[in-house]
Order: C-alpha cells, then structure tokens, then sequence
DNA sequence: TGAATAGTTGACCATTCGGTCCGCAATTAC
DNA sequence: GTAATTGCGGACCGAATGGTCAACTATTCA
C-alpha cells in the first residue's frame, strides 16, 4: 500500500541526541539536526511533532542507552569498590581524550532556562533511576553497611560525586583534580 | 561639562546575573535584560559591548559574591568537618527552599553550547580557585591529613560532591536524596 | 494500474534575535 | 549659554529561528 521507511528511527535519535547533547536545547537549530541525521526537515517533523518532542526523545534514549552501560559494569564481578572504582575509571578516560561533552542529563537540568516541566520530570526521574542503580550495587557486595540507612547515604553520596565528577569534566579541570575527586570517593566506600 | 551615571553598574550587574543564571546565555533575551535591570538596552550597550560581556561579566559577580560567602563559612569557627556542614547545610536549604537556580557555574558549564572559550576558561579558573578554598580550610583545622596528596584528595573530592549536590538541586532530586549525599560526604572527612 | 506513503528540494511564513541609530529631555561642568 | 553626557523610547536592521506547504519522485501493496 505505501512506500516503507528507509531508515532506522533509532539512528536518527543517536543523531538528534549527539546535537542536544553537543550544543544544548537553544544551541541546537533545526539545520544541526538536518545534518546529524542525514534526514531534512519533514522526515524529521513525520516523526516527532516539534523540536521538544525531539529533545525529550533524545533525553530518554541518552538514559536508556548510558544507565545500560552503568548497569553493566555495576553488576559485574569484585567488590563494589572495585566496581565504581571501573564506573569511575571511566569517566576519568573521557576526559582525558578530552571529551567535554559531560553527562547529557546534568547539562539538561542546567540547560532549562526555558522551564520546560517535562524535561525537569524526566531528569529527575532519571537521576532517581540512577540513584537505585547505584543503590543495588552497593547492596550486593560487600562490604555491606549495617542498615538501610547507611546504603542509601552512601548510594547518593556516591549519585552527587560521580555528577560531580561529570561537572568537573565538562567545567574542564585539571585531570589531576579529577582523578583526585574519583579517587578519595572510591576510597569513601 | 557631563551626566553623571544615575545607577550602580553593581547593581545592573545584579540583575543581568540573575537573568543569566536562571535562564542561561541563549535563554535569556535583551528584553529579559532590559526588565531584570530596569535599564534599556542604550544604557546597558553603553557599559558592555555585547551580550557575551555581560554574561562573561555575570560569571565573575557571581564567582565574586558565592566565593567570598564559601569563603567566610569555610574559615569559620570548629572543625573542618564542622565547618563543611555549614557549608552543605546552605545548599539544602536552598533546595528545602525550593530554590532551584543551582550554581551559576555549573549552569555556565553545562550551557556552553555555543563553544565559548572565554567562558570555558573563567569557569574552569573558577572550579580551581573553589578547589583551592576547600583545600586551605582542610589544612587549617584538625583532622589534618598525613600527607598533602591525601588532602589535595579530600579537597576535589569535596568539591565533586559540592557540585553534585547542586546539580541535584537543579535537577530536582528528592530532599532526601541530597540530605543523604550530604551527610555521607561530610562523614567522610 | 492506482492509492498511499516516504523522501527530497526549496520556497515561504511570522517571529524573535542581537545590535544600531535617531531624537528628545535632563543634568552636569566650563 | 554651551558643550558633553546620560537616560528613555521607538524605529529600524539583517539574520536566524521553528515550522509549514507545495511539487515531485520513488516505492510499496492491493
């Protein structure tokens, strides 16, 4: 009956996602988006209503796609510390090749001076996601803290100290200060 | 033979920082300046250049004023740990508040789609000079670390956790989240 | 064959943007 | 008075913005 699509939804939304994330909501005009994606503007506007609509979508397939990796390497083999000490390492390795494009979801919480609720709702349901990642790790090996209470201090400890880290990297510091930063959070543990 | 000047250029830089900081570099409009300071544009191009001035100027107000307030809390009275508590205790009452600004320089770091390295750089020099407060307040007060390493460590730790609890506070996280990630890295020292 | 959809190109829209310019009233110092 | 400057208001500029529309080709399936 019609004609079938040509390409994968999902490859455009790497190619949304890598603008918002690059160049922030208001940086990124719609020929950024044309040309990440190869497609032109009435693909694109066939597939997602307006530009929020690409950038919520973009914000979601950035979650699915960097908590997948956290996830990862969060559940594998050793000590918890040896497990964050990997989660950690790499961050530190990006910024060493001097990739500055820090953590999509901080630059989205700082990003909305255009009060947009939708996308403040998704990072904060996000970064609770994240926070209950972290939480499960920390609770399947040892050394395993005494009460619940004493997990989640630490779960979040840990939350605002790997943000931390993304900030400091996107901020561009000194690597030395943010091996440091890792390295003293790692030992908190 | 001339007018004199009949504001403060302090106190329209006081309102062109709170424009920028709420509302980033490309949310915030000549309008939205014009309104913030009560000065119209002539005025306001007759003190800066452009728009990027008045926003690499918001960065050092703030950097100026948040600095000087850290600074104060961190050479207070007691322990270090103490000291810090303070410190942590300001930014979740802010968050108690609902106040959800977050840092100014996080904000700026994370805004900087449009690739400005002048802002890059201050910001970056910002994080340093930060980094270099919470390291002289670890080296006056007890508990002292053995060796400068171990302390250079506690201090960007510190400083990550600080940011991430900003970013938390900007992202919306729950009280008890930045209440936890608070008190964990205050034990840690 | 024919209806329906996908994709491309380019024109087009109103709006907003940062920034400039002009004119006018007020104020200061010579 | 006169020159110089400040502040205000509004007109104005070119450029860029997000978004729409029309025209045309290509592809699919009934």
């Amino acid at each position: 009956m019609a004609r079938l699509r040509e390409f994968e939804i999902g490859d455009a939304l790497d190619g949304v996602m890598s603008v918002f994330w690059r160049q922030g909501y208001e940086g990124a005009s719609m020929q950024d988006i044309e040309a990440a994606t190869g497609l032109n503007k009435q693909s694109l506007y066939r597939i997602f209503p307006d530009k929020r609509a690409m950038y919520l979508a973009a914000l979601e397939r950035y979650e699915a796609n960097e908590f997948a990796k956290a996830e990862e390497v969060l559940a594998g083999a050793g000590t918890a510390r040896s497990r964050f000490e990997t989660l950690f390492g790499g961050v530190i390795a990006l910024a060493a090749q001097g990739d500055r494009r820090g953590c999509f979801l901080c630059n989205a919480a700082a990003d909305q001076g255009q009060e947009d609720d939708e996308a403040t709702a998704a990072v904060s349901a996000a970064m609770q996601r994240l926070e209950k990642i972290f939480r499960k790790a920390l609770a399947a090996s040892p050394p395993y803290d005494r009460d619940r209470k004493a997990r989640e201090d630490r779960a979040a400890a840990l939350l605002a100290s790997y943000l931390g880290l993304r900030i400091l990297t996107k901020a561009d510091a000194p690597l030395r200060v943010i091996k440091s930063a890792a390295s003293a959070a790692i030992k908190a543990i």
